[in-house]
DNA sequence: GTCTATAATCAGATAGAC
DNA sequence: GTCTATCTGATTATAGAC
């Protein structure tokens, strides 16, 4: 694997990179459309258009391969975060956040992991990138969690934590893709469904 | 496999049935436990402590061993929506349908089926059984949306599908899992805090 | 029906030439 | 670094004796 932060990247360096996001794109596809289990090496270099040893000089496992996927998903993430304009009131930039995270689930591009793995979970927390991005993109959140319970339009009742942990999980939420089966909902219309439910609950207010 | 609809069960049909109740019990264990495709056939035969050959006697392939735990899954939801009494408001009792799911997750007794194998959802549609109940706990559910939102207690703008995915989906929920994990909430406390963002949402009221 | 033993297949990972 | 070809182990499924 090739270090990203290389001062001068020559030619060859640069054509490396060029082929490991290939590489990575490819993965998260994968990842998003089929799942970690099911995502199987030999599909990845086929993708890609290389040979599968190929691949083995660039990561040493398919666990790795997930982690590099992971950590170019929490580069997007932090991005997005730095893209949402400060003068946004709280509330309204984590409802953006999850309206993104959506999206990139109903357009096939948000990985899916299986958090019992352990093979999987120890590459994740082996991974500096992924931790530190986690980390980064974890912290910002809950500031913007504790500000919009200070403003009074986050229930404070919750603690920071589990209002996190619902946000998160809706990068995963299986509701998105029964309401793209049933194909009566705009993709527009699914994230705004699914953010109402979130933030406004299911009951009548 | 045997069909347990047999009017006058013999001795040894009664033992077979035993015997196929126990797979069924460490299948749903293992599926709650690993997830289908972590689950191998050889820990399932290991639980039960048969021989993995006499595994295929009972049920012919991997997906119908998990099609027969669905089954057993939709057997004990239709008993619960049984026993909550018919006087409760509406609410209350899709209240305490996901509690009870959600509890059943906890409890490591909720299996984890991935929506987009291909083979096991055919042995789930192939299933006639599983079939018939998931329309029947899906009916029941439809029916009792449809009279929150008349008594004014579900929000009117969610069609009954959207509200059916929303709280089907607790059965999978991470966020469960995460605050299990993080260790300072009881079962009880994790069920209260999820069904209130579920139903209250996360915005304050 | 249950068992032991084995087939058949598939997927992750590697050897070694270029 | 990339390739072809192969190894290794795990997993689903079955044969055949009892």
């Amino acid at each position: 694997m090739v270090t990203s932060a290389a001062p001068k990247a020559s030619f060859k360096e640069k054509m490396l990179q060029v082929r490991e996001d290939a590489i990575i794109l490819a993965v998260n596809r994968l990842l998003a459309e089929k799942g970690f289990e099911a995502m199987t090496v030999d599909a990845v270099a086929a993708e890609v258009g290389i040979a599968k040893a190929s691949l083995y000089k660039h990561f040493p496992s398919k666990e790795d391969l997930a982690a590099a996927a992971m950590v170019a998903v929490m580069g997007r993430a932090q991005a997005f975060l730095d893209s949402v304009p400060g003068d946004v009131p709280p509330l309204e930039r984590l409802r953006r956040v999850v309206a993104w995270t959506m999206r990139a689930k109903l357009d096939g591009e948000m990985p899916f992991l299986p958090s019992q793995h352990s093979g999987l979970r120890r590459a994740l927390l082996g991974n500096a990138q992924y931790v530190a991005g986690l980390a980064n993109v974890s912290a910002r959140l809950t500031g913007w969690i504790a500000a919009a319970q200070a403003q009074g339009a986050i229930h404070p009742g919750f603690a920071p934590n589990v209002v996190l942990y619902t946000l998160y999980a809706r990068a995963c939420d299986p509701v998105l893709e029964f309401l793209q089966m049933d194909g009566v909902y705009s993709d527009d219309e699914i994230v705004s469904l699914v953010l109402a439910t979130c933030f406004n609950g299911l009951a009548a207010r």
